[in-house]
This record gives structure tokens, sequence and C-alpha cells, in this order.
DNA sequence: CTCCCGATAT
DNA sequence: ATATCAGGAG
């Protein structure tokens, strides 16, 4: 059994190496204001971020503002980001949450985890990513690379999504969590995937639970 | 726990 | 042909 400080010291080492194979880690999602963030963000559940920068490519030539997804065509919509998959319920999402970013939010990406809880089609890793990228309010972004991560190195040993989020938020200093979000992703997507993790590769392998178990 | 869905790896 | 990728809502 480990104990916290044993589990605080190993994040700060795994960590310190991530930062420096991946230096460059931040969101990879295309975007240059807060609602195209929002919206990559949105349709990138379920999804890699790869294919919805093709979506969104030409979605933002599209759709300028709130006000354009707020009255948008749902079936335009609907046809308009249908390679990201999910695409009834993030249609009809988009345009719920930018006509209440309208109504409640003065047409502003809200700048605090309840708020932007608050919007449909926006959970806790939507709303982290926004608050990490655009407010640069440290989070723990769960996605499936954190989730599977976590639990492959040891530094969790829950499932859900948010308990995992508390976990990494109790064992790593604040100003380091945007950073280790991101850098774990590339990681998972470069090394540590899901199918045939290149543990050979891996630079953080002799802290990792899985690989020393195989 | 179930439903939502397209794309790619195997 | 099928398994897996990749979050949120009810």
């Amino acid at each position: 059994m480990r104990d916290n400080d044993d589990l605080k010291s190993r994040a700060k080492k795994i960590s310190e190496i991530l930062s420096k194979v991946y230096p460059e880690a931040t969101c990879s999602l295309d975007y240059d204001k807060p609602l195209e963030l929002l919206i990559a963000t949105m349709l990138a559940a379920q999804c890699t971020d790869e294919r919805v920068n093709i979506v969104t490519w030409d979605l933002f030539k599209k759709y300028t503002s709130v006000y354009n997804y707020a009255s948008a065509n749902p079936e335009e919509l609907e046809e308009d980001i249908r390679p990201t998959g999910f695409y009834r319920n993030k249609a009809r999402n988009i345009i719920g949450c930018c006509k209440k970013l309208i109504k409640d939010f003065g047409g502003k990406v809200p700048d605090n985890m309840e708020d932007l809880l608050s919007l449909p089609g926006v959970g806790r890793k939507t709303a982290n990513v926004v608050l990490g990228n655009i407010y640069k309010i440290p989070g723990i972004i769960v996605d499936t690379h954190c989730k599977r991560l976590s639990n492959r190195i040891g530094l969790t040993k829950e499932e859900d999504p948010e308990k995992i989020e508390f976990d990494l938020m109790g064992i790593l200093p604040r100003e380091k969590w945007t950073a280790f979000s991101n850098s774990l992703v590339y990681h998972g997507r470069a090394i540590c995937n899901a199918r045939k993790p290149k543990c050979v590769q891996c630079h953080i392998a002799q802290y990792c639970d899985f690989f020393n178990n195989i």
C-alpha cells in the first residue's frame, strides 16, 4: 500500500519527466477564441481532436458567433458536425448551449466551473479544458487518456472521472494541473496507447504499475 | 446503467 | 466483420 507522500513524490517525478518529454504539450484542438474552444471541446466528446479539427476548420468560418449557433437549423448543423459522431445530441447541445450563453451569460463563455456545467453538453472534462486554456485556471482534465494512464501509472485506483480528478488534484501541485493533463494526453497518444502500449519506449516505465506487473 | 454515432485499428 | 476509440445526459 502506498501512502500519500509516496504518491506525491512519484507524481512529481512523473510530472517532471513528462514535462521534459513533451515540453510543447498543449491543447491540440484548433481555435482562436473562447467560443471556438468551447464548441470544439463539446465536439471532442468520444471523438479524436484530430477529427474535430477537420470539422471545425469549416464550421468556424460558417458560424462565427453564439447568435449563429443559437439560430442554426438543427438538421443543417447536424450535417456540419456529422463526422464527430453523436451528431444529433451534439447539435442540440450546441444550439441549447449558445441560447443559454446569450440568455444567462451575456453571450460570453463563463469563467467558472458551476456556470460552465450548467450548459447543455458541457461536463467536467469540457469545463476544465475551457478553464485551463482560456482562463488559465488550473484543473485536471480527465479524458480517456488521463483515466487510462493515471490508472496504469498507479496514481489512482478510481474509475470514475470525477474521483480521478480529485485524486490527482490531491497529489499534484495546483500549478501543474493543466500541463500535466496535457502531457498525459500526448503520452497516451504517442506511447501509452490503449491497445498496444509501447512500454519499451516509455520514459516513465520505471514508475508504472502496469509495466512492472506484466 | 443505457443511449448517443462515425472512423479506424485489428 | 468486429472491437475499440473517445464524454455527457437521462
